[in-house]
DNA sequence: CGTCACCACAACCACCGGTTGTATCCCTAG
DNA sequence: CTAGGGATACAACCGGTGGTTGTGGTGACG
């Protein structure tokens, strides 16, 4: 199907007759004729009544013709989507199941009004390349590279610190606890799969094993959550670490036991970079917005990386 | 815009090399360079960064690709819209701004996985004709036409009966009347532009002007409901008639107002029509849910033509 | 009953979009 | 270091889609 013939097909539908609709998309009426004789038979439904006085919608046609409408809305916004200049505001986020996509919900949800395209770039080095290029307005990442500090040209602001918790299943022996402290941590088998080298996270969770001794397998190709969930489901012995702002939805039966670390709980802090030029009129509404509905976190017993972006 | 391209384009995404996105297509490699090459430089950005290994997204195509799926989805909802079989249920009602348009809304509202399709036919002598051929599934009317019966095959029950309520400017005599009498609208120029000859609407009013004495002035293109309200809020001396379920959004400082009508309220009879051997499994969702939410109206001080179909 | 406005059909032709064949690149195995 | 495999791009070719012009048919209206 053709795009072009859908429009034709509205823009028919709106004239009345395809005469005039012809000459609105300035090509002859026997185009019109028959681009809409191909719509009719690739749908296999008369769209029209032809009449000597033009032509009307069908009952199939008037169905259609929401849904064509749609199509082209759609596409517009597909096409402005990738266009140079007056685009949507371009979010990254660090991982689809991660806070900042939350918080973009919650933006997208106060401020429906607003386009928005959110992107996953790998790691802060193509994050911080891609807002000074112009080609994002803003991410969601968690850190500086360790040892490396932002350029001056980007700004940057912590928006949320998430608590990590212990996903296990219901055979696990710590299945039952309302919260363990993160030394009890040691030795247990931990599994973070996905866990690529080179990327905040990594980093993040090397340190976290450095100073707490935990052990972290990082082995095997990450199969998508679903996988995860099953797996850790199904393996008493298995734990892994899950955002705290995660909402999961598994089926039931699954006995998934979401349990808090303390003693200190690790929080995996969420800063927002932007270029300081960036004259995008979006992207001030997004920060008002994470101004507003920042939770004024407490940082008494928490733990992150001594590297991650100030407060 | 081709929508074969677009789909290319989400399958090469998925797939990460344009080889196997080819496979799955049935057509050659090189055709879908070629495809997404054309897409490129219909969107003037590169989607792809060719690798020895694959293709994978640039950051223009991440934020596109959501777009693309978005399009595919409306295309494959579009194209059942008129699939002959199980498509949507298909529903025609009076008139977009009547009340059955409401009840519609409300019953998306509560099941919204159930595909709808709206529909507006002529008058209820076609309505009845393609709910027996089956081209719609049912059709909110007011009433049977005077003195023909609904066939024997088509069921009906009553569900709203819709209050009439007088719309004037705020320069109207009655402008400020809480409410009222049915019989002292005699005299005042009432105006509904639109009503043709031959439909329900305008039997309506035929009787409604015979039994109480008023003068109805139907003349004049309908210009839309815009171009209605402008004018009955400039004309103090018009006034017309709306339906009390009619949410109207209207320019600040228009100062239109809606006065109850009484002894008697005319109301305006809804009725579901629909075929006894429908089998669209969404039909009876709808009935429960119009059963469920039907308001017990109360007969007494209203008004309807003898000739509507009996509750 | 002729004219007008509109749509459909036929013939023609350009160009889009497919295929086959080939060059190039990079990673990897030997 | 080299050969091979797997991936994309470019070139040449060709058929069919989709445009145009020209013409015919049909219902409404004066």
């Amino acid at each position: 199907m053709d795009l072009d013939t859908v429009r034709t097909f509205v823009v028919a539908a709106d004239a009345g007759q395809f005469q005039e609709a012809a000459a609105e998309l300035a090509v002859t009426q026997q185009a019109v004729s028959k681009r809409i004789a191909a719509l009719e038979r690739n749908l296999g439904v008369r769209l029209f009544t032809r009449t000597p006085r033009g032509a009307e919608l069908t009952i199939d046609g008037q169905a259609f013709l929401p849904h064509a409408r749609e199509l082209l809305r759609v596409t517009e916004r597909a096409v402005a989507s990738v266009r140079t200049g007056h685009r949507p505001l371009r979010v990254d986020v660090i991982a689809s199941r991660g806070a900042a996509t939350g918080l973009m919900r919650g933006f997208h949800r106060a401020h429906p009004e607003i386009d928005l395209d959110v992107v996953m770039l790998f790691d802060i080095e193509r994050a911080v390349a891609a807002i000074r290029s112009g080609a994002i307005d803003a991410s969601f990442r968690a850190v500086a590279a360790p040892g490396r500090p932002l350029p001056e040209d980007i700004a940057s602001v912590r928006v949320l610190d998430e608590p990590l918790q212990l996903l296990t299943g219901s055979a696990h022996v710590l299945a039952g606890a309302r919260s363990v402290p993160l030394a009890q941590l040691a030795g247990h088998r931990i599994w973070m799969p996905g866990l690529t080298p080179g990327t905040e996270w990594t980093a993040y969770y090397d340190d976290l094993v450095a100073e707490f001794g935990l052990t972290i397998e990082a082995t095997g190709p990450n199969f998508g959550s679903d996988a995860l969930l099953d797996t850790i489901a199904d393996t008493p012995a298995l734990a892994t670490f899950m955002g705290g702002q995660t909402r999961l939805v598994w089926p039931a039966g699954h006995g998934l036991r979401l349990i808090p670390v303390t003693d200190p709980t690790p929080v995996y802090p969420h800063s927002l970079l932007w270029h300081r030029d960036n004259p995008h009129p979006a992207l001030a509404g997004l920060r008002a917005h994470l101004d507003a509905t920042a939770a004024g976190d407490d940082a008494a017993g928490t733990w992150a990386p001594g590297w991650v972006l100030p407060r």
